[in-house]
DNA sequence: ATGGTCGGCAACCGA
């Protein structure tokens, strides 16, 4: 199984990258974020023709998530609070037998901000959400962008950001309770390099070619998931094409 | 080199 996530910064502006990347690649699934596209508005027919099921929820103007796969999305819900997440940053399904969700978590703004502790709480609840509906030795994938790096090999200025959003302790800690509860960054099952990130913020002069980035997006897997992983690459191909996202694609091959 | 990001969507907000 190929199973990949992109954060797309609006999707229909996306579309050449990422039908070529799919007939390039042909995952099994890919998770999209930022998606920026009301459901009524999604562009169902160019993927399907492309051989993808979609399963989305938007929003106009800001957030949105989808998954699309080869297979259909099995019991797909889109709540991560027990009222409903109105952002439209939570996805999630079962493709082929696995487990997967899919999530956009609030940027943050700046750590000072009532932003920045929506982001705290919206981190706890996924925690929950996860913790309360799986089991850390049953099959599961949890892939997105978190909006938020671990360490200073994953930052191109960990002196910069440090305690600044996205680079800020309480943020980190929230993460580690992913990974107490059984969840792996199956990306560094397979490599301790540094400087291979996953976005590279527009506002940064030449900040791709200069290679200031952040790896904020992850694959995150149970146990018998990162133990059937092959490989994990973020693969920025794409990045030569026009009009590339600030983000990139994240892949993992699992032997599923 | 006398500038310097995108996308959505129609004035700015969010990233």
């Amino acid at each position: 199984m190929k199973f990949a996530t992109f954060n797309t910064n609006s999707i229909r502006a996306r579309m050449p990258i990422l039908l070529h990347w799919l007939k390039r690649e042909s995952p099994d699934v890919l998770c999209l974020q930022e998606t920026k596209v009301q459901d009524q508005d999604f562009p169902v027919e160019p993927l399907e023709r492309c051989g993808y099921r979609a399963a989305f929820r938007g929003q106009k103007s800001y957030n949105g998530v989808a998954i699309l796969s080869r297979s259909p999305l099995k019991n797909p819900a889109l709540d991560l609070f027990e009222g409903g997440d109105e952002q439209a940053r939570f996805i999630s399904g079962t493709v082929d037998g696995i487990p997967i969700i899919n999530v956009y978590v609030p940027q943050g703004f700046q750590v000072e901000s009532d932003k920045f502790q929506y982001k705290l709480k919206w981190l706890r609840s996924l925690h929950d959400h996860i913790s309360n509906r799986y089991e850390p030795h049953a099959p599961l994938l949890v892939a997105g962008d978190f909006n938020v790096a671990m360490e200073d090999r994953d930052v191109y200025d960990p002196d910069g950001f440090r305690g600044g959003v996205g680079f800020h302790p309480e943020e980190q800690a929230l993460m580690e309770e992913f990974f107490k509860w059984g969840l792996v960054d199956i990306f560094r099952k397979h490599t301790t390099d540094g400087d291979r990130y996953t976005f590279w913020d527009y506002r940064i002069p030449n900040g791709f070619k200069r290679n200031m980035g952040w790896r904020i997006d992850y694959i995150l897997g149970t146990a018998p998931m990162a133990e059937k992983s092959r490989d994990v690459w973020i693969d920025t191909g794409v990045r030569g094409m026009e009009k590339p996202s600030d983000h990139t694609f994240l892949v993992a091959s699992l032997d599923i």
